[in-house]
Order: C-alpha cells, then sequence, then structure tokens
DNA sequence: TGCCTCGTTGCGTAA
DNA sequence: ATTACGCAACGAGGC
C-alpha cells in the first residue's frame, strides 16, 4: 500500500494549534474537502489521521502494512524536524522512504550546490544561478486507481472504526460565525479556475510589472494565487510553465525582478536562502540580519496589529488583512516599514507573527525574508528610502476609496483630507461625523 | 520595488 | 491685446 502524506502542504494537528488564525483554518478546510473531492474522482481518498505524526506513524505503518512512504520535501525547521522523526520510525518498520522536490521550482540544495555551498544572496546572482539548471516540468495528472487497489472509501468499509473524514470547522475549534464570507475558497479546484482566468488576459500577463500594481485597489490588482501557491493547491511548476507560454504567444512581455514571473522566482530566492540560513526567521543568531535595538513599545504593536494606529492608509490595510487575509503585496511593504524602521520602531519578528497569524498565503520562508527586506535588516539597506503613511496610497487611490471601505467611520471624510484627517478643525470633523483624538 | 524639492512646461484667467 | 500670475503635472536629482 501507498500512503500518500503531503506534508509541507497540509499540516494538520488538533492538538499543535501553531499561528493560524480562523481564516486560514478555513483556507486549509476547504482545500481538504476538495483534494478528498478530486482523490474520489480517481478512485481514491484523502484520509485525515487525527494526531501528531510521531505517535500516529507507528501504528499506521503497523496496521495498514505500510511499505512506501513518499512526501514533499520541505526547508522549515519545524517540518525538518518533524520528518526526520517520521523517516527514523519508517526505518524501524522498514518501511521504504522517497521525498520529492515539488514545492519549489528549483531544488533549493541544488541552487546552493552550484553557488559554492551558500545561497545567492541577491536576486540577480540567483537568477543567474537559476538559468544554468533545467526547469522541473509539472507532473501529468494523475491516472484513476485501478478498481483492484480501491483503497476502503466508505466508513462502513474501514475496519478499524476510526474517521478519517476532514474535519469540520467546529472540530478545528473554529467560530465560523464569527468569519467574513469566504473570498478566496481553497482549494485545487478554485486554484486553477483563478488560474485559468488570470493567463486569458494575455497583455495583462505580458505588460505586468509588480511595482504598478495597486496596494489599494478595492479588487485585487495581482492574482491571488499565493494562499494556492502555498498550500500546494496550484503547483508553482504548472503556474511558471503557464506563464512562459503565454509568454511565447504574447510577444513582448516584462522581465524578473518586477514581471509576473519575476514573483515566483522571488519565492525561489526566499527558499533557497532560509535553507541555508540557521535562525532565518529571528534577529539574533542569524547571521544576515542586521542586529537592530528595537523598542518593545506594546501599546504601538497593538495599534498596529489592530488597525488603530491613526493613519488612515495604514489602518485600512491591517483591517483588510484581519478581515479577508490576503493584502497586497505593496501594501504589506508599506505597514511593514511603518510598523519597523519607518514609524514604530517595533521588532519584525513581532510583525512577522501577526502576518503569520492572518494571511491565507503565509509561508514560513517569504514572510521571514520579507520581513527582513522591509526592516532594512536583511537584502535591503536603504533604510531612509521610507514608505509615507500619508502619500504612498495616494498614488493610486486619490479618492481614498480603499480607506472608506475598511476604515468606515472616516467615510464623511473630503478626499482631500481622508489621508490626513487630523488636519481637519474640529468644527468640521463633527460635520464630517468623526471627532480625532490624540 | 521611495520621498521630497525644485525646475520646467503648459494652460486658464484676469488686468 | 498682451502679459503676468497661479496652478497642476511631470521629471530629474539629492537624500
Amino acid at each position: 500500500m501507498h500512503v500518500f502524506f503531503p506534508s509541507n502542504s497540509y499540516q494538520f494537528y488538533l492538538h499543535f494549534r501553531l499561528r493560524v488564525g480562523s481564516n486560514r483554518w478555513r483556507f486549509l478546510q476547504q482545500s481538504l474537502l476538495d483534494l478528498d473531492k478530486n482523490l474520489r474522482s480517481i478512485n481514491s481518498r484523502l484520509y485525515v489521521i487525527r494526531s501528531d505524526p510521531t505517535n500516529s506513524f507507528a501504528k499506521i505503518f503497523k496496521d495498514w502494512d505500510v511499505v512506501l512512504l513518499t512526501f514533499e520535501s520541505d526547508i522549515e525547521p519545524y517540518s525538518v524536524k518533524r520528518d526526520n522523526e517520521v523517516i527514523k520510525i519508517a526505518k524501524q518498520y522498514k518501511v521504504q522512504v522517497e521525498q520529492e522536490i515539488s514545492h519549489t521550482i528549483f531544488n533549493p540544495e541544488l541552487v546552493l550546490q552550484k553557488n559554492g555551498g551558500s545561497p545567492p544572496m541577491t536576486y540577480q546572482k540567483f537568477q543567474s544561478i537559476v538559468s544554468s539548471l533545467k526547469t522541473p516540468s509539472p507532473v501529468d495528472n494523475l491516472p484513476k486507481i485501478p478498481s483492484s487497489c480501491k483503497p476502503a472509501l466508505d466508513k462502513s468499509e474501514i475496519k478499524d472504526g476510526s474517521c478519517y473524514d476532514v474535519p469540520s470547522l467546529s472540530e478545528m475549534s473554529v467560530d465560523e460565525d464569527a468569519l467574513e464570507p469566504t473570498k478566496f475558497p481553497g482549494g485545487e479546484t478554485e486554484a486553477l479556475r483563478r488560474m485559468e482566468m488570470c493567463l486569458k488576459r494575455t497583455k495583462w500577463i505580458c505588460d505586468f510589472e509588480k511595482p504598478n500594481t495597486s496596494p489599494n485597489s478595492l479588487e485585487p490588482s495581482t492574482t491571488v494565487l499565493s494562499p494556492y501557491l502555498k498550500f500546494g493547491c496550484l503547483s508553482s511548476r504548472l503556474f511558471y510553465q503557464r506563464i512562459k507560454n503565454v509568454y511565447k504567444s504574447g510577444g513582448k512581455h516584462s522581465q524578473p525582478p518586477v514581471s509576473l514571473e519575476g514573483q515566483l522566482i522571488w519565492r525561489e530566492f526566499y527558499y533557497t536562502v532560509a535553507a541555508a540560513t540557521p535562525n532565518f526567521d529571528k534577529m539574533e543568531g542569524n547571521r544576515i540580519c542586521t542586529q537592530i535595538p528595537w523598542s518593545n513599545n506594546k501599546k504601538f504593536l497593538d495599534a498596529w496589529t489592530n488597525g488603530q494606529t491613526g493613519f488612515p492608509f495604514i489602518d485600512a490595510c491591517m483591517r483588510q488583512l484581519r478581515k479577508e487575509g490576503w493584502i497586497h503585496h505593496l501594501a504589506r511593504h508599506a505597514v511593514a516599514c511603518f510598523l519597523t524602521r519607518g514609524d514604530l520602531w517595533c521588532h519584525w519578528e513581532e510583525g512577522q507573527k501577526v502576518f503569520e497569524e492572518l494571511l491565507l498565503d503565509a509561508d514560513w520562508a517569504l514572510n521571514a525574508g520579507n520581513w527582513m527586506w522591509l526592516s532594512a535588516s536583511a537584502f535591503f539597506h536603504q533604510y531612509y528610502r521610507v514608505y509615507s503613511p500619508i502619500a504612498f496610497g495616494k498614488k493610486t487611490d486619490k479618492e481614498g476609496l480603499f480607506i472608506k471601505k475598511y476604515v468606515p467611520e472616516l467615510r464623511n471624510y473630503p478626499s482631500g483630507i481622508i489621508y490626513e484627517p487630523w488636519k481637519a478643525s474640529l468644527e468640521n470633523q463633527k460635520k464630517y461625523k468623526c471627532i480625532i483624538c490624540r
């Protein structure tokens, strides 16, 4: 029997909540339901084991007569430790183990090797390394499992009486009623639908330049495929190949780092550096991270976390994040700069924790890497280039419609002053039905 | 994968 | 009528 544990993508342990907000639990649950549905269409199903890996594997190997265990390699220290423990158990039970690289386009270890053992620390350098590598193709669709190998699908067929169904949200202690309606449903089906929708817009794909997309449009100005890449609903290799195909048909197109292809390369870049850098998600003990005496101001951190800083653009971004689980990449830049080097001088690790909880696409390597970038701790060092919490949003939303949507108490403020409402006279503040306190 | 200032330009308006 | 002025839009360069 062949047991498939998608390790990187579907870590689900009831007792081990990590920093996962309700939105992401829901996204995961929807993704699992969709995976189960798709597996059933090829005569299989998903078995969700409600325990932690180190305790459950010994029992599974024995009870299920497992001979082969395959799983996707991961670089996150938590996962590496877990996988090594499972491999040890597999050896005890004489189960053959195969690890595959499939979460990233390139194998981080191979890139490191090509660069003489150390990670390329700039995007350009990284690009030149991977340009000499063969681009792995995505896997073909899985064939139907022959009926002779069909696993037990229904409860009645499962001998030990255990429940292997995808848990409901309430079983995962998620209060569904407290959540907003699903804006980005989890699962491969939705991922592919969304990708196809984006790929149809040939000109948009070819002209894509990340710095020219809007952080504060009312509907996302980018693909929002990141949550699907993170959870393995969408293969980075498939998306990469499909973008390249659009380039072939569309002629002239933008280039990395700003192009759409370039966005996927950024992901590869962070994965590779993260794989080779101990304590990548911390300042201390992290050899690439500038050591900065951040202050420990709980009041500032709480205000930022809850979208209560008093800067409407910053608060709108943070409230969108909490509500919907996604904000634009440049909005992440603005709020991260604001929390750290720009204004509040709070530790980037605190921001990292908040993003980890709230983002549907929270990804260990990308989250840490980008927080170091934005706090000017690594990769980027021009600390005096600061995003203005007032001017930055104005460039793409002069009217302040984004602010009115997510900070509705300011909806009566005129566009000329909505980015800095404290400039309104007290008389006008009363007229606009929102008094600004200091 | 900035912001700010300043200089230039072009347009509308009013004396 | 011609001209002076204000202002917005834009781009370059310094920080």
